[in-house]
DNA sequence: CGTTCCCTTGAGTAGTTTCAATACTTGTGG
DNA sequence: CCACAAGTATTGAAACTACTCAAGGGAACG
């Protein structure tokens, strides 16, 4: 379960375990879970990213993208419909988990069921996040502000380097991530390249001062709830709930 | 509970209602919840209008709208620590629960408990349309789909007139929601009337042709699941579920 | 070694913001 | 009832930001 392993007990971890009942691996692309769609199943992604996309009256739009470990649609258990697409960035490995034994689980652990609720509500802090970034900050920040979040969740499940990290991300997802065209987003790459804030090459992040790109994007990590004031640590510890 | 009471068995609602243990008035503008802090109770919506807005760098920016009978922080009770404020807009009606009695009813009953963390996550899937709709709509557009979508919830609880609503929403109030300027918004709103698309003053909302304003903003309730492709009488009607 | 996908650049246009200034409304006290 | 103050709404002009259309360049993969 990624970061939210450490607020999990061995036993409840191997719970989480047994309920993935089958993987798959899914190429570049392709659409897990198409809006509307009924389903009888959940999905943590195991390798790989994953984005939620909407597809607007032209163009396609990214809403979230998510890291290995990130349960992709627990909503889906409670919704049952889902107002947008899962779609595979990259290949990517995903599990599976049946409803009727999620329902069943979250009967008997209710404090596995407040944690998978808290992963939903996890995505809806950082698509406030969004929506107020959006709100306040030109192309270049919005796009410097997403390589930050982007950094940090990965350095949250150990796979971001000291100096940036790779992906499949394309410049043209940059565009559909920060709700701009692809020729604009080149340039305010260059932008950012020519500043020295970051370098961006065909999904490769290079950057040489972390501290002046979270500067520039005003990037305030606290909304993933990974530590600083909003973090989860004392409401989800093991020892200190339910 | 508003638009889910419909969801709710007669004994249900009772159970909801005796969860409300102290209500309270609160004048326009008022911080019932403060980013960051702490809580033990969460808060219904019983009249008049609650925001949820987050302190930008310069100015601040509202994120979300809530009409009578919203829970406004049921992820509050998850996440003990919110990452936004809720906020007054005019006086309002206010009832809180506080979160032990929370508890120990979710885990006695757990189509509740089911109902609550969906009204979460349809917080959570009117943010990613707000996303999308900053992404791909001229401010103009942005005015017009909030405009209907506050039409719409209102029109669920049965608080919304055939030609429009009342608010007390001014026109700086909208350009925090659409991320925009007062004098932008003014300008829009002018051209929104001289266009005879909506009528908008000191928060009196008068459309003619409500079908046009839909049809200009690219307006498609389904995202608020109460009607539509993605409704939710399936999986939450009292007879179909656990 | 060529095809395909992705990235890059230029020029013109549209949309939005900012600054500065002016009016309208609403409520209050004289 | 009028005058004033405070908040709210309106307008103009200039600067900035981002988009569109059109064309060219480069890297990766077979």
């Amino acid at each position: 379960m990624g970061r939210l392993r450490q607020a999990l007990t061995h036993r409840e971890a191997g719970v989480v375990e047994s309920l993935i009942t089958r993987t798959e691996h899914v190429e570049d692309g392709r659409v897990l879970l198409r809006r509307g769609t009924t389903v009888e199943h959940s999905t943590i992604l195991i390798e790989g990213y994953i984005l939620r996309t909407m597809q607007g009256s032209d163009k396609r739009h990214i809403l979230a993208t998510h890291v290995p470990g990130d349960f992709i649609d627990m909503h889906a258990f409670a919704l049952k419909r889902l107002d947008h697409d899962i779609t595979a960035l990259g290949p990517a490995l995903v599990g599976y988990a049946r409803h009727e034994d999620l329902r069943i689980m979250m009967e008997q652990e209710p404090h596995l069921a407040r944690l998978f609720w808290f992963s939903t509500l996890l995505d809806a802090a950082i698509h406030r996040t969004w929506i107020l970034k959006m709100g306040e900050l030109r192309v270049d920040q919005r796009i410097a502000h997403f390589i930050c979040e982007m950094w940090a969740k990965l350095d949250m499940v150990g796979l971001a380097r000291a100096d940036g990290f790779n992906s499949p991300l394309r410049q043209s997802d940059l565009a559909e991530i920060t709700g701009s065209t692809p020729i604009h987003v080149n340039r305010m790459l260059r932008d950012l390249r020519e500043a020295a804030l970051v370098e961006f090459r065909r999904g490769r992040v290079h950057c040489r001062d972390r501290g002046r790109l979270v500067q520039f994007a005003r990037f305030d990590p606290s909304y993933l709830y990974g530590a600083g004031d909003l973090a989860m640590h004392d409401q989800l510890s093991v020892t200190a709930i339910s």
